[in-house]
DNA sequence: CGGCTAAATCGAACCGGTTCGATTTAATCA
DNA sequence: TGATTAAATCGAACCGGTTCGATTTAGCCG
């Protein structure tokens, strides 16, 4: 491989006015740059970004930490952030934490000595370790989809009080008065964010929430399944089961099949959240979804943004938060 | 951030010693290996992975190249690979080219910018320069999923031709005889593979098949659509359609849906590759899925093999082919 | 044409490690 | 106790760039 070294020899000139030729030509007078443009075409340079990043101190490299990159609403932000970095000759690596909040830490942290030069985090831990943690980093950051308190940082995400809210609502509207919940991990805010909407609603409502219809499904799939077959076994069953988010929804309807309840004749059901094949399950559910390009896309500037404006005008840390949309399907009946 | 030279400094030893301490403390004595011990915990060094990877021109990461990580496919493979690396001290970095050859090319020769370890492939690359590139390179990698003529290297996949024959067979003896096929890009092993398994199949039972029932669904939803509506709208229809892939064969249930024929009363469907949510699609199509976490193991371990083993002896690549399994729906009826 | 300034170029130090031949220290044995 | 050898440690070069103060060159003016 050919180094910065070779060139300068070949072009006879010195090893800074390389580096200087590349990095900003217009300091180079015209036939320096010329012989130099010669000379790298001749010898097939191409700066090796490790010792670029060694000797600048940060990298052209974006970490995108997320706890489970096959769920299709990171794919589709990964797929935003991914194309507007490298419009700006920025280049993404993808980690993916398995949920798991220590090895997001150890992530993190790689991605840090890698000398990364901007990261998008869907953060999930919430402990004063892991925010003294974060605050610590001198690098870029944008938080997205899970707004934790205590983080100091931009945020991009969804109105998640309002998600819950508009299908509560909907279901209100259809006669539904025995309304479940399946909840998601209480240390999350889109969890209990979209709780909030639900119970706030059913309580403007004067609608009572029976207790023993909200039950825990932890976002995953086997706590979501169990948490729909306890509400599948009272005697008093609810009319409505209102998932809040798409996997804890599609492990009730699971449940409710394998159970030989209908959808929605015996029992309707709605989610928050798309997923991919949502056109091809029966029922289609009725959900409220995200505007992920949307949100990928005000990531991706947001981020590069302060990569490439220094902390010169330190501009305080914002929010920005969207509005979800409602996607009527055939799951819920009116009674 | 500490250095390496603080380290010697407080230590009182030179900055080999240490930084041979750390790389083989059998060669440094006790008492030495303990004041550096004590020296680091002090300053609280930790080794810059930039530099070691400059000085060492090898990194400890590991680079992941697919066409689409949201894939679960792709997913559950990362994730066995992602484990494994971890357990041996490298670390994955996950790039997704989208489907695009340029953009494959563009990340793996930026990973092997980043001097990484070894590279787990699934090529989509098929032209000679391409093939030449790959060849060129002189760093650990092992290729998955798509076999690729004329790529000298480890690979791992699912036996692609048996896999369309299965389904085929099972079609045949439910007693369909007029069976469609949607295919995938004819430059894709898998589908190549699987499409000649139908074929063959066809052909070794004596049934001949219908050049109007092959149709290109190029591996995508919208041509999947487009391909099974135009299956859907001829006057001699099929009986079954088989899906050469997750993507074509839900598209086909969409389109099925849409114009109002139901399967399996209509029209029978089954298709190759599992899909997320496939236990909450009505019907539960009939598949042939391939052993996601032996591929993700199989891959790992020979990644990592070849990681550290040096190429002191030249094992020559190999190929690994796992048998897919049959999983039966309620998608496919005798007719 | 000398003097002054801006532009162009250079040299050396630096980023933070690794590596390896050279040198010092310690252990072994005659 | 001195010679021999192995073990421990060191110093300097190196990986491949960047950076910045110093030096050289060029351009302009009086």
């Amino acid at each position: 491989m050919a180094t910065i070294r070779d060139v300068a020899k070949l072009a006879d000139v010195s090893v800074s006015t390389v580096s200087l030729a590349l990095s900003n030509p217009a300091r180079v007078s015209q036939k320096t740059l010329e012989k130099i443009r010669q000379a790298i075409a001749a010898v097939g340079f191409v700066a090796d970004p490790l010792a670029q990043s060694l000797a600048r101190g940060r990298s052209r490299m974006i970490g995108f930490v997320v706890g489970n990159v096959g769920n299709p609403f990171f794919g589709d932000i990964r797929r935003e952030l991914e194309n507007y970095a490298l419009d700006h000759e920025h280049f993404v690596v993808v980690t993916d934490s398995s949920g798991k909040t220590d090895r997001e830490r150890a992530m993190v942290e790689h991605l840090i000595g890698l000398k990364t030069a901007g990261l998008a985090l869907s953060p999930s831990g919430h402990d004063q370790d892991y925010l003294d943690f974060i605050a610590s980093l001198n690098v870029p950051i944008v938080c997205f989809d899970q707004k934790v308190a205590g983080i100091e940082r931009d945020f991009v995400g969804s109105d998640n009080y309002l998600a819950g809210a508009m299908l509560t609502e909907h279901l209100l509207q259809l006669g539904h008065r025995r309304i479940a919940f399946i909840t998601g991990p209480s240390h999350m805010h889109t969890a209990t964010e979209r709780y909030r909407g639900f119970a706030d609603t059913m309580a403007n409502a004067g609608v009572e929430v029976n207790p023993n219809f909200v039950v825990d499904g932890q976002f995953t799939r086997t706590a979501g399944y169990e948490a729909a077959m306890r509400l599948l076994i009272q005697p008093e069953r609810p009319t409505a089961i209102l998932g809040a988010n798409n996997t804890v929804a599609l492990s009730a309807l699971q449940a409710m099949q394998e159970l030989g309840f209908r959808c929605p004749e015996d029992i309707s059901l709605a989610m928050i959240d798309n997923v991919q094949w949502s056109s091809v399950i029966t029922p289609r559910i009725t959900m409220v979804v995200q505007d992920t390009l949307a949100l990928g896309g005000i990531i991706a500037r947001r981020l590069m943004h302060r990569i490439t404006n220094p902390q010169g005008t330190v501009e305080p840390p914002q929010d920005f938060v969207l509005t979800p949309k409602f996607v009527p399907g055939n799951s819920c009946r009116r009674i």
